[in-house]
Parts: structure tokens; sequence; C-alpha cells
DNA sequence: AACGAGCGCAACCGCGGCGAG
DNA sequence: TCTCGCCGCGGTTGCGCTCGT
């Protein structure tokens, strides 16, 4: 016996999402939560599959959401994990608050991989390309900070920019206490490789994650603080929708502004 | 100014994991 | 213990934008 689709797939829609789509998705998901994503659509008035709502939701609508590009301490700190965990991206999204694994994979795939196919790195096994792996050592060793007597460049090296654009050396400290940041801070307590392990396997979630658990999605002030100001919005709040949506810069305060921010709990 | 190639990103697809019954 | 169904993940696709010619 077949299992069944998860939805009609005459009936829903695919494709793009329109503004008024995002509207009713943001709204229901607001005022009601997530308690089922197939029963969603239905729900929320949308001809969408419950999967498609997800994926809208988690990649592209979540309020907390950091966009434009990864900074400099981020790629690091991707390039870093993956060399660790492979293409577990939602591992390594779940160790960068505000960044989704669609969108890490992405930069991945269109940034990171080929840097470090231009710095001679293989972006798979994190080797030198003109060198065998010529051992079974551990990928740790890869890109420890502690593990400096290894003759290999070392991941975290491989980000530095060869066009000039980057000139910082990272050859001993990475990325250790370059900024004040809260996110730097973790970054130079995890480049020692046991608190790494502790962190990157501990149970405990990220404030990405436990301030969306919340059905409720309570819109907490610090939630909303794009610190890196990676937007250029020059705005507290994350780019909305900065492509999206006839090619207009929207602010999430806009868009609450739009259809009524009390939907939003402001 | 027009066209084509390349790139980046949003969205889709299919599978595996896991929990409930 | 097994089956079913939902959710989430990773890989892939396709469209729109940008840049070079």
């Amino acid at each position: 016996m077949g299992r069944q689709p998860c939805c009609d797939k005459l009936v829903v829609k695919k494709g793009p999402w329109t503004a008024e789509e995002d509207k009713k998705l943001i709204s229901f998901i607001l005022t009601n939560g997530h308690c089922c994503w197939r029963a969603l659509p239905k729900l929320a008035g949308l001809r969408r599959c419950g999967k498609s709502c997800r994926l809208r939701w988690t990649n592209y609508l979540r309020p907390d959401l950091k966009r434009g590009l990864l900074s400099h301490d981020e790629e690091q700190l991707v390039i870093d994990l993956h060399a660790r965990l492979g293409n577990k991206w939602s591992k390594i999204a779940s160790r960068l608050p505000g960044r989704t694994d669609n969108e890490i994979k992405n930069h991945w795939n269109t940034h990171i991989k080929k840097k470090l196919v231009n710095m001679g790195i293989d972006p798979v096994t994190h080797h030198p390309l003109n060198q065998e792996p010529n051992n079974t050592e551990n990928p740790k060793n890869i890109s420890s900070t502690s593990d400096n007597t290894s003759k290999e460049p070392r991941s975290s090296t491989t980000t530095k920019e060869t066009n000039g654009t980057t000139t910082e050396d990272e050859s001993s400290s990475t990325v250790t206490g370059q900024n004040s940041s809260t996110d730097n801070n973790i970054l130079s307590n995890i480049y020692n490789d046991e608190e790494l392990f502790s962190y990157l396997w501990s149970e405990e979630t990220t404030n990405a994650e436990a301030s969306w658990s919340d059905s409720n999605y309570g819109l907490s002030g610090t939630s909303y603080h794009n610190d890196n100001n990676i937007s250029g919005a020059g705005s507290d709040f994350p780019i909305w929708s900065p492509e999206g949506i006839n090619g207009k810069e929207w602010t999430f305060l806009d868009y609450c502004q739009d259809f009524g921010v009390h939907d939003f709990g402001f």
C-alpha cells in the first residue's frame, strides 16, 4: 500500500510565493503557531503544501533570520564545522543563529567551495588537493586551532581572500578576539577543540531555536536586533524581503505595518 | 543597447528518521 | 514488533539578476 501524498498535487500551488501568501502564512503562524504543517495550509487558507509552508517559513519568513551575505567570521565557522560535520547543514546552521541550512548550503556551494578550490583545498575532505590524505586522521586536525603542529594548511586559514580584499592574518588566532560581538565570543570559545566538541554536541538549543520553539512566537526585542547590520538597511530589524517583493526592500517593520502591527504583538 | 553566459538564491523533490498507535 | 504518517534534511532544479562582450 503506497503512502498517501502529503498534499493534493493537483490543487496545491507551486513556485514563488506571493506577498499575499506570505502575509497569510505569517499571520497564521504568529497567531497560532505551527502545530502541524500538514494541516496548516488549509487552516491558513493557503493553497500550498505543508512542506512548502514550512520551507518558506524556516528559510525566509522567520523574523529572526539574518539577511545578506555571511560575515567573514560566520564563513570561518561554517568551514570549520563542515570539516567536522560534513554536509550536515542543519547542524551547522544550528550553530549560526539567524542562518538557515538552506542559506548556508547555498553559500557553501556558491562561494566557499570555489574559494577552497582556488586555495588548493578539497572542499569535501578539507585536505590539500595535490596531496593524498596520508592517513585516517580525524578531520578535527584539519582546522583545529590547537593542532598547529600540522604542516597542512588549516581550513581556518583557507578563507583568507586571495584577491587581497581580506588581509587579516588568521594563521594563529583565526577569529579569536577580532571583535567584541556576542557571536565572536562564541567563536573564540569554540575554537578550542574540546570546547568546540562539547559545544557542537551539546543538547542545548541555540538562541534562535529557543526563540522560535515557542508556538506563540513572542517578539522579544533582542530577537530582532541585527547586530551585524548585514542588510545595510540601517535598521535594527532584519531585512524582511529584500528582493522578493517587486524588487522593493522591505524591512520586517514595513511588513508589519502593512497588515497590522498588532498582528505581530507590537 | 542588446544579447548571452554565468551566478546566486528560493523553492522543490525524494528519502530517512522517528514517534504514535 | 510492525506499520503508518509526519517532519526535517540534503540534493537538485530553475528562474531572475548581473556582468561581460
